[in-house]
RNA sequence: GCGGACGUGGUGGAACGGUAGACACACAGGACUUAAAAUCCUGAGAUGGCAACGUCGUGUGGGUUCAAGUCCCACCGUCCGCACCA
């Protein structure tokens, strides 16, 4: 475990270990191989070759955003562009159902949701061929093919830009050197988040022209451009720098036309000028032909249908096109640790599945980690295997799947965890969807896209039988905020852990200092908890010391649980403080309180029946926070109703009469039940100090007495003109008249009256009175 | 650049459009104690006043309403997501 730590490290990865070891678990690999060569049956898993970012060093695939710098260094080498044969998993095949699913998932964050469907990125538009004026034209290249969701703008179009790697570039770099340098400038650049931001839109002339779509005699000139990405769409467009800020700016640097050709509804054609500034929006077509006078939404469907009539070699010049951001997933991992793919690469019969009952493809148990790069393929035997297909020498597949395959279908396997299948059709469909999900916002797209596409991928694998149109796993999403806590950082740059640090003074006067060498220390941000920053408490620690119900009671009484929760040692102590007090009630009350099965006395009087009240209350209120998950509001009612039980105990003084002595063995029975949901030990502890062998854990949630939740008497708030001037205490189903009459008699509404006769009176009953004058 | 969320005391945070600051932490005073800790009681948004009481207060400026922390518009700030997406 240390050597395979030390690696990843090496890699550049965490470990997350609860994730990885839950899931390593041979049986569950055994059916997650099955799932995989059932996916592959159907077309949903597939291998394809891409350009990939490569580790000269460590051997590995990067992801783009480990790549350091624009230039791509990483470990102290150049990183290498490889071609890459690697898996896939045909999520782009759900784009739509996943994205319009979206709608269904009611009780999602809005969030979550949003993030969902701007990754898939849904676009409408048109595909749209130019035809290449033939003596301008490389090799080759008869036509170019461009996407774009603005088919209305093309009379405003000023020149085609194509990415570096697209065909017709490379093409015209066969025969233009500098051309050709350009376009290694180009694929050089675009690996990093930041040289984009700060990247010059730069292009290149090819000198290629092609003819308008709506005019042939109307020529445009074919640009490389650094911004055109070959991922997305065809890896060329054509630009109209009056509707699109990017193409404005490089038409202004290269000096090419900028024709307006939509107006702002209220502008006048004569005087509306594009500047510095594009115009984007709707409005009224201008300098656009057939187009003119329509707006952007009519001028679309014109304009689309015209192109689709069209033809260019005796195919339509423009189709419509539906385009996703959306990639397919890339499962391949060149690493020990995962999933093996249950693949034999043979010669003669090419891509073989492992027969189902060879399953599971189990990992080696003698891998070495001493070498950068997979250990799976440098391992001596464990690649060299027979096709079961012919029989023949062959070479079992290296990569292992990304684990968050192992994340994306465990909650079906757990329906039923003993099933011979890798999922059990009819528990599966009893139990899902899982009608709470909690987790953090980071797996906001991933995790959760990929379980979205896997529940329905097994269901048309045959694995799960879901009604087409729930074929979700998570019925209710909640994400949770991080733990956070304050940074320390010594003069000399080190990271202190909280234990190495004392604090004294407070606010603004806080001041910390290194335990060990007096040497003050800088108090830094408040940031998640993480290893490098060394702002860390150890659970075990904490457990051992304060115990788990403390820290269980102290997490959920700081922060609603969707904000980040802040840490301090002050705050575990308070919660420590809370336990003792509970803890001292129970012993006063199993001391001082009726015995078990004592009966219910006839009438109680007022000390006895405000702390039932109180008593009722509570249990009422934490049920319904607890419900809402609003685990910071239930703990302030729990302590709202200690406090009233101490006022009781008070009184009490250890004799209670008999109806108190009654009412406290309720309190305490209810203070148990109502604690039990999040401070289980103690709950346990004190229902068995109040005479019961049960467990509290099995008793129903008490019913409670609706007469008591509500009082006879209410006080409302009394306005002068909206502004609070006292309260009123009136019987409960006092009249309007009643209210309004005893309110206008309160000596501070007569003051603020001034002598004025009240216009109105608004009374809102059981609530509040304004007077108005 | 695009999209979204949030902004309340010294602090974490409460508040179906209806008494802003529940509850807790920290703080101050008191009781108990030889003393301290622990515990219990009390106080506290700011400001003026001995007090009664008044004025101002939920990032800023407008608006809707009898009534706005809450709804609408604009701005400022913080955080998050996506990002040459054609």
């Amino acid at each position: 475990i240390a050597t395979m730590k030390r690696q990843l490290r090496s890699m550049g990865l965490s470990l997350d270990w609860k994730r990885e070891f839950a899931t390593c678990d041979v049986g569950y690999y055994r059916h997650q191989q099955q799932v995989f060569l059932d996916m592959l049956a159907k077309g949903l898993a597939y291998r394809k070759s891409s350009k990939v970012n490569w580790d000269p060093v460590d051997h590995t695939v990067l992801a783009n955003e480990q790549v350091i710098d624009g230039r791509g260094w990483r470990s102290g080498a150049l990183v290498e562009q490889r071609e890459l044969t690697q898996w896939f998993f045909a999520i782009t095949r759900y784009s739509d159902e996943l994205l319009d699913a979206l709608q269904t998932l009611d009780k999602w964050p809005e969030k979550v949701r949003l993030m969902q469907a701007n990754w898939i990125g849904r676009s409408e538009g048109m595909l749209v061929r130019w035809a290449v004026e033939q003596s301008t034209a490389p090799k080759g290249i008869l036509e170019v093919e461009v996407y774009t969701t603005r088919p209305d703008t093309l009379f405003g179009a000023s020149f085609l830009a194509v990415a570096a790697d697209h065909p017709l570039a490379k093409a015209a770099s066969a025969t233009n050197p500098e051309l050709a340098a350009f376009c290694d400038d180009c694929r050089r650049m675009g690996t990093s988040v930041t040289e984009l931001e700060t990247a010059e839109k730069k292009g290149f002339d090819t000198g290629v022209l092609v003819s308008h779509p709506f005019d042939e005699t109307w020529k445009i000139s074919v640009y490389v451009a650094n911004f055109v990405l070959m991922e997305y769409g065809t890896g060329a467009i054509f630009a109209c720098p009056s509707g699109d800020q990017r193409d404005l700016d490089f038409a202004r640097k290269y000096d090419l036309p900028v024709v307006p050709v939509v107006m702002p509804a209220g502008e006048d054609v004569a005087t509306f000028k594009i500047g510095k500034t594009a115009f984007d929006g709707d409005g009224v077509m201008i300098n656009s032909r057939f187009l003119d006078g329509m707006d952007t939404t009519a001028a679309f469907e014109a304009a689309a249908s015209r192109l689709e009539k069209l033809t260019l070699a005796k195919k339509p010049v423009g189709t419509r096109k539906v385009q996703f951001r959306l990639r397919d997933w890339g499962i391949s991992r060149q690493r020990y640790w995962g999933c093996p793919i249950p693949i034999v690469h043979c010669a003669d019969c090419g891509v073989v599945a492992v027969p189902s009952t060879d399953l599971p493809v189990k990992l080696p148990d003698d891998a070495t980690f001493d070498l950068p790069g997979n250990p799976l393929d440098r391992h001596p035997t464990w690649k060299h295997v027979d096709c079961p297909a012919c029989g023949k020498a062959a070479r079992r597949e290296t990569d292992t799947m990304d684990t968050f395959v192992d994340s994306s279908w465990y909650y079906a396997r757990f329906t039923a965890p003993d099933a011979e299948t890798p999922i059990d059709k009819d528990a599966a469909a009893y139990w899902l969807p899982v009608d709470q999900y909690i987790g953090g916002i980071e797996h906001a797209i991933l995790h959760l896209l990929y379980s979205r596409f896997f529940t329905r991928a097994l269901c048309d694998t045959g694995h799960l039988a879901l009604k087409q149109n729930s074929r979700e796993p998570f019925g209710a999403l909640f994400t949770q905020g991080m733990v956070t806590h304050e940074t320390y950082k010594s003069a000399d740059g080190q990271w202190l852990m909280p234990e190495e640090v004392r604090i004294s003074g407070e606010g603004t006067a806080r001041t910390a200092a290194d335990i060990k060498t007096g040497a003050p220390v800088e108090i830094g941000d408040i940031i998640k908890m993480s290893k490098s920053k060394k702002n860390l408490v150890d659970p075990d620690d904490i457990i051992a010391h304060h115990g788990a119900d403390c820290v269980r009671w102290f997490v959920l009484s700081d922060s609603p649980p969707e904000r980040d929760f802040i840490w301090t040692e002050g705050g575990v102590a308070g919660a420590g403080r809370f336990i003792q007090r509970i803890s001292r009630f129970v012993d006063q009350i199993a001391d001082a309180g009726a015995a078990r099965g004592t009966a219910k006395p006839e009438t109680f009087g007022a000390d006895a029946m405000s702390l039932r009240k109180a008593a009722h209350r509570a249990l009422n209120l934490v049920a319904s926070a607890i419900e809402g998950l609003r685990f910071n509001v239930a703990v302030a009612q729990v302590h709202e109703f200690a406090n009233s039980l101490q006022t009781a105990l008070t009184k009490a003084d250890g004799k209670p009469a008999r109806d108190l002595a009654w009412a406290l063995r309720e309190a305490g029975e209810f203070l148990a039940q109502m604690i039990s949901p999040m401070m289980p030990h103690l709950a346990e502890d004190g229902w068995q100090r109040l005479g019961y062998n049960t467990l509290v854990a099995n008793q129903p949630w008490p019913g409670v007495e609706a007469v008591l939740l509500v009082d006879d008497t209410i006080t409302v708030a009394v306005q002068v003109n909206g502004k609070r001037r006292d309260e009123l205490t009136i019987a409960r189903n006092a009249s309007h008249l009643e209210i309004e009459t005893a309110a206008l008699k309160l000596d501070s509404v007569v003051r603020a009256l001034e002598g004025r006769t009240p216009k109105k009176v608004i009374v809102v009953p059981q609530r509040i009175v304004n007077v108005v004058v």
